[in-house]
DNA sequence: CCCTTTAATAGTCACAGCGACTATTAAAGG
DNA sequence: CCTTTAATAGTCGCTGTGACTATTAAAGGG
């Protein structure tokens, strides 16, 4: 950044792009936005919109990831910045440098339009095709990211409620991964993590469901893991 | 990114910045750029520049590298895109978007001035305070980063000149994280991770100092490390 | 009311990986 | 030739984890 005022810079346009996730009937979901014009008019695209003069890129995130999920409150939300997208190609229109966002919500309320009017939708992450810009691109990196950020953080109880039982984390393990996780020892790693969940303390249990009641636990104050919870190797991921 | 034409936006500019980190002597260092004009004129920074119209961030950040550091390949070089800085008061004069870079080089070739004919400066982690703007926040991120992606990823190697011993790979982790780790455990370790590293065939030995010469290595095809090489815990890094 | 089904919870066993440690080998240098 | 230095070989024991079995506690149907 040296050198600054002895070239001429090419102004650009700054947005922010947001995948939303959240787990919706055991299947990871993603929400995204038709669009209403050209480019790429009636395509699916990721929520997103420009940076405003007086804010920083995680501000623009969480304020569009208030308006396009239409809930009142976002701060708690995990909000990750993933990278940023600068290929010169990538909108047909105008030099566009989108800083990509990940958030993770624990319920999906209805979709509906946000403050663009644009309808908004939650879709499954594998029905997610086609869409808009490089913002297929963006998702699955998207997707990679937090499949990787499950192993070695806390990530996972993002996508559940305050008060949630063992069998729900770990589904969103399973959900994720795609893989089937032992339940014993899923719960021994889990309860000898210290911080990863604390057990609320009154005799609290879930019923509504079939078989033995679960106990509720709550999100604990660890952010990462260590050791790693490493998802099962179907086959060799590493060389 | 919908609504795109239905909001004035506010041209930004972007930058890239790179913080260049190599071995010498035992200390990470990185390199910095004295300033010559205000704001923080005399003080140091991170290299950068803009990004030009017609080229990637990740583009802008080779080229700036090869300016940089007066190296005439830079093609080979580990750059790795950290995360993006977008405060509205990062720069006093305007609205710069900054995306930061890390890159590893083998050895130190000589700093002088790059094409900005800003003087430039190989300096030791640990002295490199006071940078200009928000460049402290930006190279103890980079430096984070670094430290951790040695655990799960082979990005040892790109400190690495072509071919080196197990000696010096170890010195690589012991001097990023600035703890000694057991000689033989280490080897095993390394050995036993396929795509590592891989031996050089012939007889191959280095020469030079002290002691019983050590084999020679070349990296190999793996990235990612499985399982990860875990660094010795002071007490508990996790929650 | 019993019996099946479902899911949580408890517990066992064996192996792999790793930290800690000792021993040996092969060079340089005085 | 002996000391120093560093690479390499190997051992021991603990921890974490995968695989697996058993038990408990509820719902639901006959």
């Amino acid at each position: 950044m040296d050198g600054y005022d002895r070239y001429a810079f090419e102004p650009f346009a700054v947005t922010v792009d947001l995948a939303v996730f959240t787990l919706r009937a055991g299947a990871l979901h993603v929400l995204l936005v038709e669009r209403g014009q050209e480019p790429y008019a009636g395509r699916w695209a990721l929520p997103g919109g420009f940076v405003r003069p007086d804010e920083s890129a995680e501000s623009a995130a969480r304020r569009e990831l208030g308006e396009e999920t239409g809930l009142t409150d976002v701060s708690g939300l995990h909000l990750e910045q993933l990278r940023t997208y600068s290929e010169p190609d990538r909108d047909p229109r105008m030099r566009v440098v989108s800083v990509a966002f990940a958030a993770l919500l624990p319920d999906a309320p209805e979709a509906h339009g946000g403050s663009d009017a644009a309808q908004a939708r939650w879709t499954p992450y594998d029905c997610a095709r086609e869409l808009a810009f490089d913002h297929g691109r963006i998702l699955a990196d998207a997707r990679d990211r937090v499949g990787a950020k499950l192993e070695y953080s806390c990530l996972a109880t993002a996508f559940c409620p305050p008060e949630f039982t063992l069998g729900e984390l770990r589904q969103v393990y399973e959900t994720v991964w795609g893989t089937a996780l032992d339940r014993p020892n899923f719960r021994r790693k889990v309860l000898a993590t210290p911080g990863f969940v604390e057990a609320v303390p009154g005799a609290a249990r879930l019923t509504g469901g079939r078989g033995k009641p679960a106990s509720l636990y709550r999100a604990g104050t660890a952010t990462a893991l260590h050791p790693p919870l490493l998802r099962p190797t179907p086959e060799g991921r590493p060389a």
